[in-house]
DNA sequence: ATTTGTAATTAGAATAGTTCTAATTCTTAC
DNA sequence: GTAAGAATTAGAACTATTCTAATTACAAAT
């Protein structure tokens, strides 16, 4: 999708809950699209400014706590620290790498996530499902570069 | 498991990690076993000061991560907020109820276990994995009190 | 076009949770 | 009993986040 009708989703997401586009939510957005590495609300804060170098840091927490409540970035906390945003909205697991403390997504088949909230007892029920490993990545990558499943 | 024992247990674990056992740390670990409902540091804090009013919370932050590195305990963050203590060492899922803030331990069968780690590609060696509900939970009981599993 | 009300942004202060520091106390081995 | 290392302690420092109050931007009604 190119930026301009990313652009337009966005600002459709944000009036379905009566809010505006901004320049600002846009920027916010587009940089976590750009780079999926799951940084924290500094890091935005650090790739926003270029493009609005009067943003505030204040600004950049609203910003995404709007795309939370939008559904359009999911809020990631793996350990103590800082909050990580990603906005990858396929159901997908995290694999936290503690050598280099990068986080991957890891699709999610259908039928696993089923097998998983099969585990709830009945009148638990679910709004969301977060599946986080912990450890250490050293993928061999196929031909295209991409890690291969085991 | 009498609180003697488990203070023997502690103490070998410990020894195996060339720590010794101290007052503070078996008062750590009995408040975690004696209520187990996800603490977080400022309310083991509280649990333990009648048992050794002198201990500050340094040391309560000390302790913990001590018996976390031990394996005694694990920590959980469930979101951005204080860790929470967690002594079940049995595989187990969270599920965290946004009504009341409470967090349940869910019972996780091997099984599942199993088909949760096949979802990572070759070369991802997890160390732990950590599987988190989040939603609210108005489960039914059965006649001995327990939740029912649907 | 202007006004008016509301939404959004801003800078900085305040807060919460945790970690660090340096001094002291407790153990253990000699 | 002494020396060396481990553990504890109080408080300062630090990090991430939220709050506050003032300002700016925007949209609707006039």
């Amino acid at each position: 999708m190119d930026t301009e009708s990313r652009t337009e989703a966005l600002a459709q997401r944000l009036a379905d809950s009566g809010l505006r586009s901004t320049p600002q939510r846009e920027v916010v957005y587009d940089v976590l699209l750009k780079k999926r590495d799951h940084p924290t609300a500094d890091e935005v804060f650090a790739r926003v400014k270029p493009e609005l170098p009067t943003i505030s840091l204040a600004t950049v927490y609203n910003c995404l706590e709007t795309l939370v409540a939008c559904d359009l970035v999911r809020a990631v906390n793996i350990e103590r620290g800082p909050t990580r945003y990603c906005p990858n909205l396929q159901p997908h697991a995290h694999f936290h790498d503690v050598k280099t403390g990068r986080t991957h997504d890891i699709d999610l088949p259908p039928e696993v996530l089923e097998r998983v909230q099969a585990v709830l007892p009945a009148g638990y029920t679910p709004a969301s499902v977060e599946i986080t490993f912990r450890g250490s990545a050293c993928a061999p990558l196929d031909a295209t570069g991409q890690a291969t499943k085991s």
